[in-house]
DNA sequence: AAAAATAATTGAGTTCGTTCATTTTTGAAG
DNA sequence: CTTCAAAAATGAACGAACTCAATTATTTTT
């Protein structure tokens, strides 16, 4: 039962969605209307409503859906990690900031990182929020990873150390996407310069 | 010359600040109007946007002066700092956090650091993010007075572990604003589990 | 197959931040 | 003291996100 009418929010969901994508991406998220992607999608706006809370989650949505893709990609690293500290930390860290812009603009960064802060109680703000745990779950995996296999000190706290690390990470990528001048190389020789000290003193 | 007006012009920012930052507290940022602002500072609508160029300008404008005070406090740290490498973070991130919820709610931090990589172009937002450098600045300061104290290895980078630690207090506070049942004594045993076994790193 | 119940769609209406053409106030010059 | 130019104040009008009462589409019941 309720075929013909799941079928519909699903399809009705995925025209928002990817109306909006390429909107944001054409546009800019700021100067697209609501109208805009209802006309897009071929909806109405009551029925957009109906599929997303705001507009903001709407963009936490197509977020997410990045978001998920560099997770998975992290888990081949931590599952085979290179051979020092500093190059598995910089390898992981970068494939982060590598990905961010692959389909989101600077633009739609910041303002999903202004509403995951703002407004943290929409369903797509506490599933990034939740993503934003398990990135920095697998920053503390790979340090435990590297630790097993006696390239990092025995006596460290993977734990502590991976959240740091995270969270440095994570602050500056809010300063890359606050700064639009501001590249993707300088932003990964910004990383390295402050992770490299710390991959010394984890370093066995 | 230019005696009255000038006057004026400061009674008016003074008023319009206090009765804003007073009803942000009372019944929220969100639930506030321009027009109430308007009406208990006795001035026009108009007359608000010739003071501040945006709501949320107005309310950087009041989370600047508090951050202001967060850096002066902190001065007395760096120049007089406790005996170990641990006890100066510690005090210095603890000072920050204390101070944070004296003139502020959670909802105004959220909705300032919100702005601040949303729209970090306005006068306010810029010397907001001046501010955090300075922070920042602050806690490498801190560091480099430990190491030069024989307290602090003196083969550290202080500059790397600075902006390492201050990028994890940040970020730490984050998350303590995004959670409105996270207690200040959460958030400083949080952050010293962190920085602690860093602390033990970085101590001679 | 018709009727009733449930779910989803719709777009005009509401709210609130922001703008701007007009009016008022201030300071300087004659 | 009067006149004039510049600065500041004003509030009605605008735009865009979001709401909700009425309508339409789908599913279930008889």
């Amino acid at each position: 039962m309720t075929g013909l009418r799941q079928k519909q929010k699903a399809t009705r969901s995925r025209r928002i969605l990817q109306a909006a994508a390429q909107l944001f991406r054409e546009i800019g998220y700021g100067a697209v209307r609501i109208d805009d992607i209802a006309r897009a999608a071929e909806v109405s706006v009551g029925t957009f409503y109906n599929y997303f809370e705001t507009k903001g989650d709407l963009l936490l949505a197509i977020v997410v859906m990045e978001v998920e893709e560099v997770l998975e990609q992290g888990i081949a690293i931590v599952t085979d990690p290179p051979a020092t500290v500093a190059d598995a930390l910089s390898r992981l860290i970068g494939g982060y900031y590598d990905h961010s812009l692959h389909y989101l603009s600077k633009e739609m960064w910041r303002t999903a990182l202004a509403i995951t802060i703002e407004a943290p109680a929409t369903p797509f703000s506490n599933r990034f929020t939740e993503l934003d745990r398990l990135l920095a779950e697998q920053v503390c995996a790979l340090i435990m990873a590297l630790r097993d296999r006696g390239i990092a000190r025995p006596d460290i706290d993977p734990r502590a150390m991976g959240e740091v690390i995270f969270n440095n990470l994570n602050m500056m990528f809010i300063e890359f996407v606050k700064d639009d001048s501001m590249t993707l190389a300088a932003l990964n020789a910004a990383v390295f310069r402050q992770t490299a000290p710390l991959a010394a003193l984890l370093t066995r």
